[in-house]
DNA sequence: ATAATATTTAGCTGATTGCCTAACTATACA
DNA sequence: TGTATAGTTAGGCAATCAGCTAAATATTAT
C-alpha cells in the first residue's frame, strides 16, 4: 500500500498535477521549464519533481548542468488514462498548453538567465502561498 | 481541475484507501463497520467518508439510525481499475478482508454496543496517529 | 584553480490535515 | 414525551506539507 499512497499523495497537489500533464504532452522538460510554467521558485519545483519521482511517475536524465524531467515508463497506464480524460477540460491546463509554447520558444540559457534576474531585482511578483 | 484535486486528495490517505478498497468487496458497510475495521474514532471515520463523498467516491444511503456507505456509480472506472491492479498484492488490504469477515459476522446492534462500551472505559487502545 | 550557473538540500514558517473528545442532530423505542 | 442510540459537526492539538531563502553540490567556462 506503501507504493500506492506514493503515488496518490504525489498526485494531490495542483502544482505537481500541472507537471505531470506538462509531461504528457512534452517528452522533457528541464528544472527551470517548469519553474517558468509553476511560477514558484525553483526549490520548489525541485522538491514536487522529486515528490513524483518518488512515486515513480517521472524520471529524470541530467545533460550538463540542466535536469530533464520526463514521464516514467513505470507511470501506471490506467492511471494515466483516468487522469487524461479527468483533465481534459481543465481551463488551468490549456492555458499552461499555451505558455509552454511561449516557454519552449524561448532559449533554455535565457530562460534561466532571465529567472535569476527576477529573484536578484526586489520582492518577488509571485503570489505566496495562499488558498 | 478542482474535482480531480479532490479525488487525488481523498486517495491519499491510507486509511481512506483501506475504505474504498472494503467497499469494492462489498455492496455497503455502515459507519460503525468500516469504524471497527479501521479500528478509529467514530467521528474520525465519519469525517473521512464525507471527504470521499466530496469526491464523489462513495455514496451514503440513510436507514433508520444506520448510513450506508457504498461505491459511488460514479467512480472513475480507469482509475479504479488501477486501485485493484495496484493494491491487490496488499498485506494490509488482505488483514482487513478477514477482519471484515469476521465484523460481518456479528450483529450490528452488537457491534455499536461494543464500540461504546470500548470507548466508555479507560484510555483507548487505540494506536494514536503516529506514522 | 576560479568563477559562474543549474539544481538539490537544509532550515524555517504558515497552512492544512488527521486524530481525538465533546456537543449536536436525527431516528427509534419505552 | 423522554431516553437511548448512530452519526455528524465543532473545536483543539500535533504532525505533515507547500512555500520561501540560504547554503551546498555538480558541472561548465575562463
Amino acid at each position: 500500500m506503501e507504493e500506492t499512497l506514493r503515488i496518490t499523495k504525489a498526485l494531490a497537489d495542483g502544482n505537481r498535477l500541472r507537471a505531470v500533464m506538462s509531461l504528457v504532452n512534452h517528452d522533457e522538460l528541464c528544472v527551470c521549464q517548469i519553474t517558468e510554467l509553476l511560477n514558484l521558485a525553483t526549490a520548489t519545483v525541485s522538491r514536487h519533481m522529486s515528490v513524483l519521482q518518488g512515486g515513480r511517475l517521472v524520471a529524470s536524465r541530467k545533460k550538463g548542468r540542466w535536469v530533464y524531467y520526463s514521464l516514467s515508463e513505470t507511470f501506471p497506464k490506467d492511471l494515466l488514462v483516468w487522469l487524461k480524460e479527468a483533465l481534459a477540460d481543465s481551463g488551468v491546463l490549456a492555458a499552461d498548453r499555451e505558455k509552454l509554447k511561449e516557454i519552449l520558444a524561448l532559449d533554455p540559457d535565457e530562460l534561466c538567465r532571465n529567472q535569476r534576474k527576477r529573484c536578484a531585482s526586489g520582492p518577488s511578483t509571485r503570489e505566496r502561498g495562499k488558498k
